[in-house]
DNA sequence: CGCATAGTTTGATAATTGTCAAACCATGCG
DNA sequence: CGCATGGTTTGACAATTATCAAACTATGCG
């Protein structure tokens, strides 16, 4: 079982929710899980153009942070929103958030379609 | 006048909020600001125990975010939640943050006096 | 005016972080 | 087994940041 060490409920901390939250790549990445449930770690790298290495940087952010859970399954890893946990930890910040991100621009659209090379 | 330059309410955005409040510090002033509607600057300081020109730091990281606004008074500055405006740009944001804020510890309550009862 | 007070700004430093690239590791398939 | 695939880890580097200290600015008071 290749699982990655998530947090414990109840050792899921305030500031690191919002820390990993506060980043543009990170914020665009919950947002999309929130609106798919689940989702492949090539999917979102391959979206948002970064490369795979910062991509996985990010999961593990998000990871450790309590916000999102991996799960294995065959060659590929999915990942998923702690939604339940999240609420029973902090009641409400994730989906506050969520639907702050909703009004806000998180990403320069331009920024998001193809894996186009730019910086 | 000595008013310091504070982003208007539609140029709030999201990621600087959440990363203005990512800081254990400075989500620890907002947790004072909400509980004693204004506050002088070195008062804050002096409950934080950080060095004069960290907690100025801090205060503008939070005014540049737009979480809070400085008002001068005589030879002192205070500073107060932009309740209403983040409410208007985000709504619900401010208070469930705060309200998970009181659900977990930001700072080593040995490091800082409680708002209220002893430590 | 001159001095004390309240904060800000600048400087310096150490720590953290976002990014890409390349090497590595685990899984499934022929 | 050997190889391709999907992610992770490590390395390197630039950029940001948290902090203290010291200099600076502005305001009020005598």
């Amino acid at each position: 079982m290749r699982q990655l060490p998530h947090p414990a409920t109840e050792d899921i901390r305030l500031t690191e929710v919002l820390r990993a939250l506060a980043d543009p790549v990170r914020l665009e990445i919950a947002v999309r899980l929130a609106a798919q449930t689940e989702q492949n770690c090539s999917s979102v790298l391959e979206e948002l153009g970064v490369h795979k290495s910062t991509a996985s940087h990010h999961y593990r952010t998000l990871r450790e942070a309590g916000v999102l859970l991996t799960r294995q399954d065959g060659r590929q890893k999915y990942m998923r929103l702690r939604r339940e946990d999240l609420d029973a930890r902090f009641p409400g910040l994730l989906d506050t958030i969520l639907r702050a991100a909703q009004t806000d621009v998180t990403i320069a659209p331009d920024a998001v379609p193809a894996p186009h090379d730019g910086a």
